[in-house]
RNA sequence: CUCCCGUUCGUCUAGCCAGGUCCAGGACACCGGGUUUUCAUCCCGGCGACAGGGGUUCGAAUCCCCUACGGGAGGCCA
């Protein structure tokens, strides 16, 4: 057998429609540290709530999961012993804890609900945020050692409803019931929850229950402006990211370093070397600002290493739906492209812009270039010499390509390069692309003339 | 209003626990130079931070205290 722990971690969303980033971030290091320790991964989905829609809700999540290669050990349509995985279906698990704590005198009803009694010296005192006379407990601190903060003590001083009157249970009770049962030996959450925790020690200890390992992880903040990411905030969900084809390893690899780090300056990682290195004394305590720019650049890298099969592969569809492709397009023909581009390229969303002129007669010019290029006084003059030079060329491959044209540059003591840009944009419209000779012969000789040909009519024009 | 957590370049961070090797290192972004026949590539360089104040110490980014600022929680939401 594999190395193994009895470690046990718990991924515990509620099913909203979305998958937020903070949420995916929670999943990949209870993820991360499950793998990490050899332990097990266990999702259960807090789906209480019935309002919202659980199927599709579902759906989203559990798809945002597996595209970020997060898998789990128990849970949804992989079960496990510890089962039920839908906080909907243990409503008689609740029942019975919560008769457990009335039987010990430390649940009591009031107003159709229940509520957990706190022990402790009770006095009444008016509360300046409820703006009402409350009564409050001097209970006894709750004391936890963080595994990311250190000690934390706080205590709980009023008690609190954990069955509505409705007969539901709250989550604060659902969440450590569900954690006991299931035997989680690690809560890795949000640092969102860490003043929640004082309630939930008191939880666990009237149940005679041990606690959990507690980790607080550190919030994701909005790009700019105040306060975390929230699901209205632009790039603050990960289906977002799928949709722009962005690469699952690139988004889950930056995901890892908001808020973690190997602390050796490694970034781009194989995940197999984050699952190696990861544990909660690389996790820091500070929230951490998204920076989409920083994520794009890692996509960047992860784009240039894949195979070109798997590049083409991923781009085919992209091109198609953005109609750069027509149902005639050539395979071959496009297998050359994206090669081509593939070295240059930044994103798979930009791709279609980037090589559309591959495909289209009618690609669009740059403006910057249109005015930077096609407005030199000698752009007709150098296009005249092009066609004439590249006519002749045969066969139209690169060697060639360049000799041809170093030649004619020689003889007439001009210099190549202050003939490429007029080449490229005549060609593509654009001022920056591929390497321009390679490209040459990727679109070819008739294409490469007729393009120029038309260029030098529109500047006559 | 109360409590909890935090604070190193614009952003992510290393260093802090075990004070000196840090006039603070890396990455992204930005700027400049070089390479490349072109380029959104590649290479090199630059810009740029220990929140502020006290204390302890021969010496503090590192330890202690205070202040400020940021974040979170205080629901019969999760």
């Amino acid at each position: 057998m594999s190395e193994s722990s009895q470690v046990r971690v718990r991924f515990a969303p509620s099913p909203t429609g979305f998958f937020h980033i903070g949420s995916a971030r929670t999943a990949l290091f209870n993820w991360l540290y499950a793998r990490h320790v050899g332990g097990t991964f266990v999702l259960r989905i807090e789906d209480t709530d019935k309002a919202r829609n659980t199927d599709e809700s579902l759906r989203v999540l559990l798809e945002g999961m597996r595209w970020l290669g997060l898998n789990w050990d128990e849970g949804p349509e992989v079960g496990g012993g510890a089962g039920p995985y839908f906080q909907s279906q243990r409503a008689d698990i609740y029942a019975a804890y919560r008769d457990r704590l009335l039987a010990s005198g430390r649940a009591y009803e009031k107003d159709g609900a229940v509520w957990f009694r706190l022990e402790g010296e009770r006095y009444t005192a008016y509360d300046d945020f409820k703006k009402s006379e409350v009564e409050k407990v001097r209970s006894k601190p709750i004391v936890i050692e963080d595994a990311v903060r250190g000690r934390v003590e706080r205590s709980e001083e009023t008690d609190f409803v954990i069955f509505r009157n409705t007969g539901d249970p709250v989550f604060h009770f659902v969440n450590v019931v569900d954690d006991i049962e299931m035997g989680i030996t690690h809560v890795i959450r949000g640092e969102d929850h860490l003043s929640n925790t004082s309630k939930h020690a008191e939880l666990f200890q009237a149940f005679g229950a041990p606690l959990p390992q507690f980790a607080h992880i550190p919030l994701i903040l909005k790009q700019s402006g105040p306060g975390k990411m929230s699901k209205r905030d632009q790039g603050a969900l990960i289906e977002e990211y799928a949709k722009r084809h962005f690469l699952p390893e690139a988004v889950r690899n930056y995901l890892c370093l908001l808020g973690w780090n190997p602390k050796d300056d490694r970034e781009k990682m194989p995940i197999e070397d984050i699952i190696e290195a990861f544990d909660f004394k690389g996790i820091n305590k500070g929230n951490a600002r998204f920076d989409e720019r920083k994520l794009s650049s890692l996509n960047t890298e992860y784009l240039r290493e894949l195979p070109v099969e798997s590049f083409a592969w991923l781009a085919r569809p992209v091109l198609a739906e953005a109609k750069v492709l027509d149902e005639a397009a050539d395979e071959d023909y496009l297998q050359k492209v994206l090669k081509l581009c593939q070295p240059k390229a930044r994103s798979i969303e930009d791709l279609p812009d980037y090589l559309a002129y591959f495909f289209r007669e009618d690609f669009t010019q740059d403006p910057k270039a249109t005015k930077k290029i096609a407005g030199r006084s000698d752009f007709t003059e150098v296009l005249d010499l092009l066609v004439a030079l590249l006519s002749d060329v045969e066969p139209f491959e690169v060697p060639n390509l360049e000799a041809t044209l170093q030649a004619a540059a020689d003889a007439q003591g001009a210099k190549v390069f202050s003939w490429f840009p007029v080449l490229r944009f005549a060609l593509s419209g654009q001022s920056g692309g591929p390497d321009l000779l390679p490209m040459l012969t990727v679109l070819g000789k008739d294409r490469v003339l007729a393009r120029l040909a038309r260029s030098l009519d529109a500047a006559a024009h």
